[in-house]
DNA sequence: CTCTATGTTACCAAATTAGGACCAAGGAGA
DNA sequence: TCTCCTTGGTCCTAATTTGGTAACATAGAG
């Protein structure tokens, strides 16, 4: 299989032109599909540069990228693998309930939303769903001994539940009813203020510091069954991560 | 495609006539649907001259625009890029110049403050030395492409620099040299209003998003030989995370 | 006429990519 | 142990692509 050419695409979604990302994005989607398992070894860069028609040296751009980004490791003389996460386990971020049990207090939540719908143009990009397939849409604001804490958005294909009122108390628990629980997420976190929509719904001041969570969770075989926007109050809520050297 | 023509707009909105405000408002407009993705290249400039039926030197005002709104950044030989929110990788431990190298930017900073001193009883609480032992304290704002990105305040225990004038670009690097440079870090996040101080030495609105980040940086042995306190800007830091879910 | 926007052309500089050579580390088998 | 092969690590040269810059021409407005 050859990477995409360069020719321009005049209505459409632009290519970045540059091979070695071209290639990393293909070797990335490898690794999330499970087609190079976790722990093992990717082609050597020789093959690689072969079966995708490029040289040795994008081939190891690449490749850098993804070690860069911790999702490979090379070993001199043996090979590229693929980094097992399972056995890492750093920056584990437990969930609302756990983590608010965890401190000692009383999780409860007041549902905000509960429907389910078609996909919005962006959502099927992020999710991988074709236009028009339906999705679960659940939203929450999730207190800590009445006190609220955090709103969440949630949007699950429809594969994944039988109906909406399938999520009695905990989306994960729902999941793994139907076995579609995800086995590994990526999170993008960033400081935001909170607006005034969501502040009323808080019951706090508008422009207080808040952070938005995006999660995308990933089933076994790598599709992405579940995306989530967490909202938390940021002078409510810590975070904390163990780090290892990458 | 072409831009659309010179004719005057009787009652309605007034078009500027300029063809390259035309073209730069297209390519805006490209940017915010996503058609040229974020942190990809757009297409070369003899691509768009051609495509929109302009000149070069049309189409190089027209980003010249963009590059001074700081939509879109050039690099020479390679490529205009779509400028992209930092993402860093959270779960990774690196330094701020390592992770601004390697994703292409240019790090910079100035020193706030670069002392010997005695430890603080918190601090020798923290880094688990006895009161009396000195350490080095470094504070400087961090920039990327010469925009002030963070604040980092770190203490250092003693014997882990010669001097404080070891610490000349990279804190990391300077630690790698005698050998200790963390191999594990905690770190605790949360979400503040960056105050006036802050504000004041990145050059921004007070009030503004940021995200504290405290992190402890351990030795192989297990001893406590860096505290960093960061305070990155909301607005142009993005942290991610991989994580599996338990 | 001048001034400005734009087009045309040419060439330079920097980055990517290709393709190759050689070295060093690791593993497999004699 | 030793040898041989594979694999990543490093270096080089050359071609191609791409942005950077300049010189000059053309058309329209004032």
């Amino acid at each position: 299989m050859a990477i995409a050419g360069n020719e321009s695409t005049p209505g459409g979604i632009e290519s970045t032109g540059l091979r070695y990302q071209q290639l990393s994005g293909a070797l990335r989607a490898s690794i999330a599909n499970r087609d190079f398992a976790p722990g093992g070894a990717i082609p050597p860069e020789r093959t690689l540069a072969k079966r995708y028609d490029v040289s040795r040296v994008t081939v190891r751009r690449a490749v850098d990228e993804l070690v860069n980004e911790g999702l490979l490791v090379r070993r001199h003389g043996a090979g590229t693998f693929v980094v097992d996460r399972v056995e890492k386990q750093f920056a584990k971020l437990s969930s609302f309930s756990e983590d608010m049990i965890s401190r000692g207090r009383v999780p409860s939540s007041r549902w905000l939303d509960k429907t389910e719908s078609f996909v919005t143009p962006d959502e099927s990009l992020s999710l991988g769903l074709s236009p028009g397939s339906r999705v679960f849409r659940f939203a929450r604001l999730r207190c800590a001994d009445g006190i609220s804490m955090a709103i969440e958005r949630s949007t699950i294909a429809s594969y994944a539940l039988t109906d909406a009122d399938a999520v009695v108390d905990s989306l994960y628990a729902a999941l793994d009813k139907t076995g579609h629980r995800p086995v590994r997420a990526l999170q993008k976190l960033r400081a935001i203020l909170i607006d005034a929509e969501a502040a009323a719904i808080m019951d706090i001041e508008p422009g207080a510091p808040g952070l938005m969570i995006e999660r995308r969770g990933f089933l076994a075989d790598g599709r992405i069954v579940e995306t989530t926007e967490s909202l938390y109050r940021g002078d409510a809520y810590d975070f904390i991560a163990e780090l290892v050297e990458a």
